[in-house]
DNA sequence: GCTTGACCTGTGTCTTAGACACAGGTCTAT
DNA sequence: ATAGACCTGTGTCTAAGACACAGGTCAAGC
């Protein structure tokens, strides 16, 4: 298969193949126009690195874990450090997220309960002026 | 105030203050010695830049934002228009972060209950080849 | 045989929001 | 006078691709 084919198969972008295989996380054989060529064998590496991705793993994390693989070890022990690593701080990001929503939903209520008042005009916007000063009040906290 | 003064009220680093004076959303005057001086408006200039950005606006935004407000106008349908995008934005990724975190949880889970089973040598890992699968078949649905 | 268009190649640059490095100038204290 | 802590501007680095560009290759139609 052919760069265009596989990512297609793969439902990705032909780039992030081929940035893969910059990597050398994948290495296709060639053919004598110097196209690459992906067999099967290079699909399910490729799946492996996507899936990889989405369980949010760093492509360096995936790198790390192939090369073990590729030299006989389990890398089992590896995925285990880094897949805890990984939830920790999805976790955390998670949480951050959570805040970051709360806070714009709130903002955006905040800023509806304004909208009819008399702008003053030296404010940039009553919203994040007002966001701004619960902020500061919940880092006093 | 110098920058690393200001920095430390704002409870950020000097290199994000020079770094937003770099880019010209704060002009703090110099004194003779070449020394960046930021005044109180330069502070709370730099108090919205960082709450704005807390909201989840790039740097970007928050420069338009500012050069509105900079030339008179209220800059309220801009932040009307920037917030509701970043609040889709953020759903979007709270969504994507929440399916991460499901799948992180799933996936350790289920490398618990293989752990003991016998390696198969051939498998990067059972954990994510698992996952793998159960991907795939999520994605075929 | 030739052209056109769709594909491929390698390489290089761009993105975000800062972090970090470096060479050199300046202040304060000893 | 000199050490140490600070400042300056400028340049480079990060992650994970996206995009650009110059040139090579293939299949189809004329």
């Amino acid at each position: 298969m052919k760069v265009k084919e596989i990512a297609k198969a793969l439902a990705t972008t032909p780039d992030t193949v081929r940035y893969y295989t910059r990597l050398k996380l994948v290495n296709p054989a060639k053919s004598d126009n110097g196209y690459k060529l992906y067999s099967t064998k290079d699909a399910s590496r490729l799946k492996f690195i996507l899936s990889a991705r989405q369980l949010g793993f760093s492509v360096d994390d995936i790198k790390q874990i192939l090369s073990e693989a590729d030299h006989g070890k389990t890398a089992c022990p590896l995925v285990r450090t880094l897949i805890i690593e990984r939830l920790e701080e999805t976790e955390r990001q998670f949480k951050a997220m959570q805040l970051l929503r709360e806070n714009m939903t709130l903002a955006v209520s905040k800023w509806e309960l304004m909208e009819d008042k008399a702008p003053t005009p030296h404010m940039v916007c009553h919203l994040i002026e007002g966001f701004e000063h619960t902020a500061l009040e919940e880092d006093r906290k």
